[in-house]
RNA sequence: GGUCUGGUAGUUCAGUUGGUUAGAAUACAUGCCUGUCACGCAUGGGGUCGCGAGUUCGAGUCUCGUCCAGACCGCCA
């Protein structure tokens, strides 16, 4: 037998029993007559003591151990003389009997320890020894959790789960297809898919009623750090449900999670916010809702009065920065540099203190008085001690750089707690992005979402200003689901599919078997699907979905302990009807 | 495709204006040590300064190229 108990159980009233423990070594101190061993499993650390009652024999079969050894002890749990008050086994210890090594380990490359001395690199090479470190064991422990406590919520609500295939068709809307080569059809292609999205209309079609999936998802596009080029989403579909019924389904689940993994109640809805609202006071279609500092425009103010920067550009906005008006000028430089870093790419940063005597100071005091100044503060609702910082210039890129500025402010004021939740529900998204560069629409969400029912008459004059039954569900600026109701109708589907510059031909070849299938009494339906690392890296206070994901890729798309992607052989390339062409 | 930051001992890093034999901590090895839990003390081994060119009497340090890693922009319906 290798174990009577696990490395975290134990505890004083265990004391006088005989166990028996496996698990790695983590440290030995060798105190010289005697040898204490921490011993690491999954469920936490105990300790080894060779004592004075300890055989000499034994003793020195200790000291030649080395960390990450694999052993099993057995012995008697003793109360400790001294206790570590950190360690929830701290009050015993085993001293040990017998003694067997099951395994010996080479000298890892980094401290297996809650804090390690080992760099992202090399943990990621040896991901396989990061894993046993209990900060991303704890991660991944999590991420079970949830997925456990969604599968139960969406079990209770009567959603089926059921799988659908990896291996599918490309398609032409969207992000880059990840292609797998079929040997037996020389020339021909599989895609992996970016979502199951045709597949669960289809089962809505077959009447599944209500579908879910936590399921792999692709997209060969660049990494980031809230984004791996293979995904995990909880994909869900319901049939005769209007928006409401979707987002109040949804809802439910999101409380269901914050209440059993974080602890939390709800007791209002959750806020929702337009997509307009959202660009016009946010800046962003994800807002950050745990602080407020809304962004204000307030180009009918400042105009006309010969500041020419301002006189000149399409949009001037604001936010209160409430409380820093005391910055040094040193800070404001430090703002403004920040601002017109390429990534946020403002041109200057227009600053306006509002003093405690009730005057203002601004870097723009040469064309406004102290009177245009306070209609400015009293805009933006700002009081004494407050700081007005004002970008300028065309309307989406200043709000852009706007929310930048907010998000940033935000932390510097300690407003982005991460133990805090502001969930919303983001909503009337437009249904149609015009694309300069390819001179047609593109579907905003994608080309099955349907267009407001009050909009319809848009569609042959105005398709840029069609608004979609679209959805995003945010919390703490990072958006967390995406969905929309979408279109059970072959014929405004094809309408849909002309908007979007898709031929008839096309339409045919990439989706007729949708098509088709809406021939067969398509049932309203609509859905939505949760990037689910994400919303595992918002409750494990992370920004990096990469800590919540077992084997994660690093930001050129490669898995460095595995070193994929790599070369394949002739042979198999031949069976695959490839040749490589050098570029 | 682009911008920025970094690459020096097993690891995390320092390294001045370009100047003698490239350092610290930690890890590792050996010895001492009976209550450690970041144990302590002593000794020791350990370096292709990412790689390649160039400038120079002399390059870890400067220049160019290249590779790798990270963050971001583009991209991600």
């Amino acid at each position: 037998m290798y174990r009577t108990h696990t490395c975290g159980e134990l505890r004083k009233e265990n004391t006088g029993q005989q166990v028996t423990l496996s698990g790695w070594i983590q440290t030995i101190r060798n105190l010289g007559g005697m040898t204490f061993i921490t011993l690491r499993d999954r469920y936490g650390l105990t300790q080894l003591v060779f004592d004075d009652q300890t055989p000499e024999e034994l003793k020195d079969k200790a000291r030649s151990l080395g960390r990450e050894f694999v052993i099993k002890a057995e012995g008697e749990v003793i109360e400790r003389s001294s206790k570590n008050p950190k360690m929830p086994t701290g009050e015993i210890e085993i001293r040990v009997k017998h003694l067997e090594i099951l395994n010996r380990s080479a000298v890892p490359p980094f401290t297996i320890e809650e804090d390690t001395d080992g760099g992202d690199e090399l943990r990621m090479k040896y991901r396989y020894l990061d894993l046993r470190r209990e900060p991303v064991r704890k991660n991944l422990a999590l991420r079970h959790r949830m997925g456990q406590e969604i599968r139960k919520y969406l079990d209770q609500v009567k959603f089926m789960e059921i799988e659908t295939p990896y291996l599918i068709k490309s398609t032409p809307e969207g992000a880059r297809d990840f292609i797998v080569p079929s040997r037996m059809n020389p020339g021909e292609f599989y895609a992996l898919p970016q979502s199951p999205q045709t597949f669960k209309q289809l089962l809505m079609i077959s009447g599944f009623d209500r579908y879910f999936q936590i399921v792999k998802c692709f997209r060969d596009e660049d990494l980031r750090a809230d984004r791996q080029p293979e995904f995990t989403q909880v994909d869900c579909e319901m049939s005769f449900v209007n928006q409401e019924d979707v987002l109040k389904t949804f809802e439910g689940l999101a409380n269901h999670l914050f209440y059993e993994i974080k602890g939390i109640t709800f007791n209002d809805p959750y806020p929702r916010i337009s997509y307009d609202d959202a660009m016009k006071y946010y800046g962003t279609d994800k807002p950050d809702l745990r602080f407020d500092m809304k962004i204000s425009e307030i180009s009918g103010l400042v105009k006309g009065k010969g500041f020419k920067v301002f006189d000149a550009v399409e949009y001037i906005g604001a936010i209160n920065a409430s409380g820093c008006g005391e910055y040094s000028r040193k800070q404001l430089d430090e703002l403004t540099a920040f601002v017109q870093k390429p990534q946020v790419g403002a041109k200057g940063l227009v600053y306006v203190k509002c003093n405690a005597d009730g005057s203002f100071k601004s870097s723009v005091d040469k064309f406004y008085t102290q009177e245009d100044l306070k209609t400015w503060a009293e805009q933006l609702n700002a009081k004494p001690g407050d700081l007005l910082l004002v970008l300028a210039g065309n309307k989406m890129d200043t709000l852009s750089a706007l929310n930048v500025l907010r998000l940033e402010m935000g932390q510097r004021l300690g407003l982005r707690d991460k133990d805090q939740f502001a969930p919303c529900w983001v909503v009337d998204f437009p249904l149609l992005e015009w694309d300069e560069e390819e001179q047609r629409y593109f579907a905003m969400h994608h080309p099955f979402t349907s267009p407001k029912a009050e909009d319809m008459n848009l569609f042959a004059t105005d398709p840029g200003k069609m608004r979609a039954n679209a959805y995003d569900f945010v919390i703490n600026g990072v958006e967390i689901g995406g969905g929309s109701i979408r279109i059970h109708d072959g014929e405004l589907q094809r309408r849909m599919f002309t908007a979007l510059g898709i031929s008839k031909e096309e339409a045919e070849e990439k989706f007729g078997f949708l098509l088709d299938a809406f021939q067969y009494g398509a049932p309203p339906h609509g859905g939505i699907a949760f990037g689910f690392d994400r919303w595992c890296s918002v409750f494990g206070g992370s920004e990096s979905i990469r800590d919540f994901i077992a084997f994660p890729k690093n930001n050129a798309g490669r898995d460095v302990m595995i070193d994929s992607p790599s070369r394949i052989d002739a042979k198999q390339l031949d069976e695959l009807s490839l040749k490589i062409v050098k570029k």
